[in-house]
DNA sequence: ACCTAGTTGTCG
DNA sequence: GACAACTAGGTA
């Protein structure tokens, strides 16, 4: 009699969690295969050199190119359905091909840390407390003895439905009480999956406010492209109400049955999207992001797989998120660099979350007030839907932007007189002033006036940054720190000074100049203790008067509705850059920036502080937007061949020597020479401007193309080629960079 | 002979 | 990436 296999192959290939662009090949045991059907996307753990791994099945074949002796057989298998859906196996595999990362560090990455440990993916369990016969018929008099185990058994002859632990303890009821009951056959005791599903508790929905046209016309658009794959790019001026687009579109997709992943570019922003969207949509929403531990990711990440969570807000990670009936992708401040991991696994989320959006036929929705070049580029090239959002919601104006020419004025702690004046104005009338500095610190740079020596890192080859508040000296490259010195090193001189300022120096040298004005500093280094950004955004709704001063991180999403005047310090930054993307991010923060003014009833007025006025990027930018400028920008790209018109690799090395990354880039172009095709442009190897970073001197090499499939074939080559090379010599680090943001 | 640090090689 | 095997150099 024959036996029906569930599992008709003789081996499965595996990924494992090495840095090795393989798959490895093993047995199936007929055991196995006879009492499970094995799946692509299970765990399973299969023997690895001495010791043992956990892997993920990718594929089966009926024949091994290794011999049958070699082959070792799977231990066990972890999971009875895949871990990883099909969906998200196919895509792991081709994020895998497209950036030329090992297959099995990119499908671990697709698995929450729980899970690639060998948690099991279930669902915790939790006790579920119920009324018995007894404990409804008991007089309850006579626990008058016993209050806490009086209190327990009222609340839970309310619930006949039962009473899960998490509502025990949001009652404040003692479990204790609970097992006391039990013993005496009051109430009885089940362990449950816990799932929010069950706990959503009916709250206040708002009323949602009135669509503009522009509004209820993307929307529209929007809505249109259910069920297929199609991206919108939603592109909104600050305080458009592109939220409030979403949330339209995403009630109709609820109302549907269908899931929509939300992604954000940092964590900060999760807290006030997921309020926002609580006080709105009636369902289950779940965060996810790094700041959450191993098990509040594994029960996020569950209740999405399952379908219990309807709406899943998550930063980068989360485009690997499995969901059971996905209907939409949405990315929210999509120019926004954090999208792309900048080591490791150099992938972008949002060029991945379109692909994925592709496999399941389903649209995305890119949104940004300022949009990166190429979503642009694919707007104009009808890729991508465009939606123009360009009146504010409300009554709301749009701010005025003003250069202030810094040429030949003397400047008060980096004020110029106009600047001053007008925080003065907008400080009497009782609102608020933001200025920003996108560097933080007291000071960029410790000098000897006796001897010019300057302060630096001894593993970066850049200046420590003087942080006067912490009493220290601050890499902010490689995070080194040390005591902040009074005396030169050099020539023992104690004449050491500061040149330029940081938001340290100006929150310090601002307070004698605005006496009774609450000034308050928001960058890394304020709100590095949990709760203190909350803390910081409550005090600034608290203050009607108020200057506050910020880094980047004022440019992401934050509402300030009593900010008036906003003051760019330095609007220069960035204009000279060594890279190429340097005026756009300037342009996109400058923008960001700027739309956190005048976003209620008040009109808000900007100030650019700059040295050029007449630089034609500047100027483009506050006279006719960003939009103009993103316009011209886009045509000098093209003109010098840069992406997005032109595809690019970076190819990156790092050695603690000297000479050896260049060395290795220099002696795989010289080999590598004669098999590259003429459309392939190579720049390099050339050194990274910060030569030495931590320690590691960095080289890289550039390729281009305006066409991938090239493109690709020659960095295959090179992959190969370096994975051969530095087999010998483990010192040397390369990695490789599939369309970088970061050139240098 | 033994120990140690650093390098090289392997994994199915 | 983790780990074993190998190597060179030092030490008792």
């Amino acid at each position: 009699m024959q036996e029906s296999l569930l599992t008709p192959y003789p081996y499965a290939q595996v990924a494992l969690p090495v840095p090795m662009r393989t798959l490895f090949d093993y047995k199936i045991p007929k055991a196995m295969a006879l009492r499970h059907a094995l799946q692509p996307g299970m765990r399973v753990k299969v023997p690895f050199g001495k010791g043992s791994r956990l892997g993920v099945i990718v594929t089966f074949s009926q024949t091994s190119e290794w011999d049958e002796s070699q082959l070792k057989s799977l231990t066990s298998l972890k999971d009875e359905a895949p871990v990883i859906p099909a969906e998200l196996m196919a895509l792991s595999e081709w994020a895998a091909r497209y950036y030329h990362h090992p297959i099995g560090d990119v499908i671990f990455h697709a698995l929450p840390v729980s899970l690639r440990k060998g948690e099991n993916a279930e669902f915790r369990t939790e006790n579920w407390w119920f009324v018995t016969e007894a404990g409804q018929a008991i007089d309850i008099e006579l626990l008058s003895r016993a209050p806490r185990q009086q209190d327990f058994l009222k609340a839970v002859q309310q619930h006949p439905n039962g009473m899960s632990q998490n509502a025990i303890s949001i009652l404040g009821l003692m479990p204790n009480a609970g097992k006391s009951l039990e013993e005496k056959g009051l109430v009885r005791r089940e362990q449950r999956a816990f799932n929010t599903a069950g706990e959503k508790h009916s709250h206040q929905t708002q009323v949602p406010p009135v669509l503009n046209r522009e509004q209820t016309m993307a929307m529209e658009e929007i809505l249109d492209m259910r069920n297929r794959f199609a991206v919108a790019l939603l592109d909104g001026i600050t305080g458009s109400g592109k939220t409030e687009v979403f949330l339209r579109v995403m009630e109709k997709l609820i109302a549907e049955d269908k899931q929509i992943l939300v992604m954000v570019p940092e964590i900060g922003l999760t807290p006030q999207t997921f309020k926002r969207f609580e006080n709105r949509l009636n369902t289950n929403i779940v965060l996810m992001h790094s700041n959450m531990t191993d098990r509040e990711r594994l029960d996020a990440w569950l209740l999405s797989s399952s379908g219990h969570a309807k709406v899943i807000i998550g930063t980068r990670s989360a485009a690997f998120v499995p969901a059971a009936n996905l209907g939409m992708i949405i990315i929210d401040e999509e120019h926004d660099a954090s999208y792309k991991q900048h080591e490791g696994f150099r992938y972008h989320a949002r060029d991945l979350a379109i692909k994925r959006a592709q496999n399941l036929s389903i649209p995305v929705l890119l949104a940004s007030a300022t949009p990166s070049f190429e979503s642009l580029a694919n707007a104009l090239q009808k890729r991508f839907t465009w939606l123009k959002l360009r009146q504010r919601a409300g009554n709301a104006h749009i701010p005025e932007m003003e250069r202030v020419d810094l040429r030949g004025q003397t400047l008060v702690h980096g004020f110029s007189e106009q600047a001053l004046q007008a925080m003065k104005r907008c400080l009497d009338q009782r609102e608020q002033v933001l200025i920003f500095l996108n560097r933080r610190g007291y000071a960029p740079t410790l000098m000897c006036h006796d001897c010019g020596w300057i302060a630096s890192c001894d593993h970066c080859d850049v200046n420590l940054t003087v942080h006067k508040r912490a009493n220290k000296l601050h890499c902010h490259h490689c995070d080194a720190q040390k005591a902040l010195i009074h005396t030169c090193p050099e020539c023992q001189s104690t004449e050491l000074f500061t040149v330029g300022e940081g938001t340290e120096q100006i929150e310090t040298q601002l307070s004698p100049l605005f006496k009774d004005v609450p000034i308050l500093r928001i960058d890394r280094d304020s709100t590095q203790r949990k709760s203190a950004m909350t803390q910081l955004t409550q005090k600034i709704h608290e203050h009607d008067q108020a200057i506050l001063i910020g880094t980047q991180m004022l440019a992401k999403g934050h509402h300030f509705p009593n900010v008036t005047l906003v003051i760019i310090m330095d609007a220069d930054a960035g204009l000279f850059s060594a890279d190429f993307r340097g005026m756009e991010r300037t342009a996109q923060l400058i923008t960001q920036v700027a739309g956190r003014a005048g976003r209620a009833k008040k009109p808000g007025h900007v100030l650019l502080q700059t040295y050029h006025p007449d630089h034609a990027a500047i100027e483009c930018l506050c006279t006719l937007g960003y939009e103009q400028f993103a316009l011209n920008g886009l045509s000098e790209r093209k003109a010098l061949s840069l992406p997005p018109f032109y595809h690019q690799v970076l190819i990156r090395a790092e050695s603690g020597n000297e000479q050896e990354a260049m060395q290795l880039l220099t002696k795989m172009r010289l080999e590598l020479e004669p098999h590259i095709p003429q459309d392939i442009s190579m720049v390099g190897p050339y050194t990274a401007i910060i030569v030495r970073k931590a320690g590691q001197h960095r080289a890289l090499l550039s390729l281009k193309s305006s066409h991938r499939a090239p493109l690709h074939q020659v960095t295959a080559m090179m992959t190969t080629w370096l994975e051969q090379a530095t087999r010998q010599q483990h010192k040397v680090r390369y990695a490789v960079d599939v369309d970088p943001l970061e050139t240098y």
